[in-house]
DNA sequence: CGCGGCATCAACCGTTCGGTTGATGCCTGT
DNA sequence: ACAGGCATCAACCGAACGGTTGATGCCGCG
């Protein structure tokens, strides 16, 4: 009979989801030169990945986050997870922000790995994500202890909106009117999200939130 | 007698400077498997760069702008500029942003790609390096285009600089510190700012100029 | 029920910021 | 040589912001 999976003896069957050529070209000489893993397809965004899950059989997705056109990789990995006959998604970007680390967790995805990690490191991530068990990159399991040891002060569904605001460069005023609030509970709020965060005016504020993940650039 | 020059027939020698191993893997696959090009030597940071420059013969350095720990791409790009026997040094980076594409070019780049270019392209642009010209992709000089062409009024190097500071969420007085300049100066490059973004306040001038693309959240 | 967290508002005060005017020195290009 | 852009500084004033205290009402939780 045919063996559908790699365990009847063939090597593991990689999609490679990441916008960058020279990135895949570095990932694919990588594998391919190892004896059980081999990469059986490439995309160049979301669209595409989903497009080769139908047509190939894969083992294992890795998956890059941020890409510049078409479909971003948390979509994509959370449509990919919504499929009954779903492979295992590793994410591999650059970035380690809280944002992208919980995004993609949430959004269904077995690992988390970063692109400055060894190769060594990465292979053995990926074979811990074919067997189903969960990869995290130590800078990213690091940073994900840190949060629950430490878990600091949860802003409130208002402060987070207002922080949105207040990154689009809204005053005090402006802010009030569009909240259609006091400019004095404006300023109330303010002190907590300053005290939360632990800064002491508005734009330490927004750098704080943007590099926390907080809130993110358009 | 021994010929020092790739253009006696040899292949162009390139150093790769970038701190992901992936990216570096994927560079050296595409040069290598060419007749005319090959990687000589690999670097993670600015510092092995350098090292490497006075051990081996180098007729262009790709460098990556930004790495995680050690000597940044910039500072590494004008190091190498300084020096008698510079080798050309053709920048390649994810980011398009203003602020990157002005420090290089002024650290003395000698072109400017993005990691998304087609291999092709990204060839082309190494060949044109090696022989002193000036290589640009497609985005960049569109971008560099439009600062001459200047729709919008062009931000100087230093209000640049200071929206970089701003955006980090200094104060006017930590920002004349931190530039060695009065808090007057500062009040006066603010101006200017909020003059040429068309705004009125700091937050404001942050947000533009992120949406713009003039700096790059961290 | 009472406690605490959240959201709302007010008044006050000192500091920072925004805007203006004016001035100097340095380049660059005409 | 001169104009014009850039970077630097000073003094000034009104407006916005940051920080505090205190107060009200609403909600969920034990």
């Amino acid at each position: 009979m045919t063996a559908m999976s790699h365990e009847a003896g063939g090597r593991l069957r990689i999609l490679l989801v990441d916008d960058h050529p020279v990135v895949r070209r570095g990932l694919r000489a990588m594998f391919d030169e190892r004896e059980d893993m081999e990469v059986v397809a490439e995309a160049a965004d979301g669209q595409e990945a989903l497009a080769t899950l139908d047509a190939a059989t894969v083992d294992v997705v890795l998956m890059d986050l941020r890409m510049g056109h078409g479909m971003d990789g948390v979509t994509a990995t959370r449509t990919i997870s919504e499929r009954p006959d779903a492979p295992p998604v590793l994410v591999l970007t650059t970035y380690d922000s809280d944002a992208d680390i919980l995004a993609a967790v949430e959004a269904g995805a077995t690992g988390y790995m970063l692109k400055d990690a060894p190769p060594e490191q990465l292979c053995q991530a990926v074979a811990a994500a074919a067997r189903g068990e969960t990869a995290l990159a130590p800078n990213v399991a690091a940073r994900l202890m840190g949060r629950l040891r430490s878990p600091q002060p949860a802003l409130s569904a208002r402060e987070i909106e207002i922080l949105g605001l207040l990154a689009r460069g809204l005053s005090n005023r402006a802010l009030s009117r569009e909240l259609f609030i006091s400019e004095a509970t404006v300023k109330t709020h303010l002190v907590h999200i300053y005290d939360k965060l632990g800064v002491d005016n508005r734009t330490a504020a927004i750098s704080a939130a943007l590099e926390r993940g907080i809130i993110r650039p358009r």
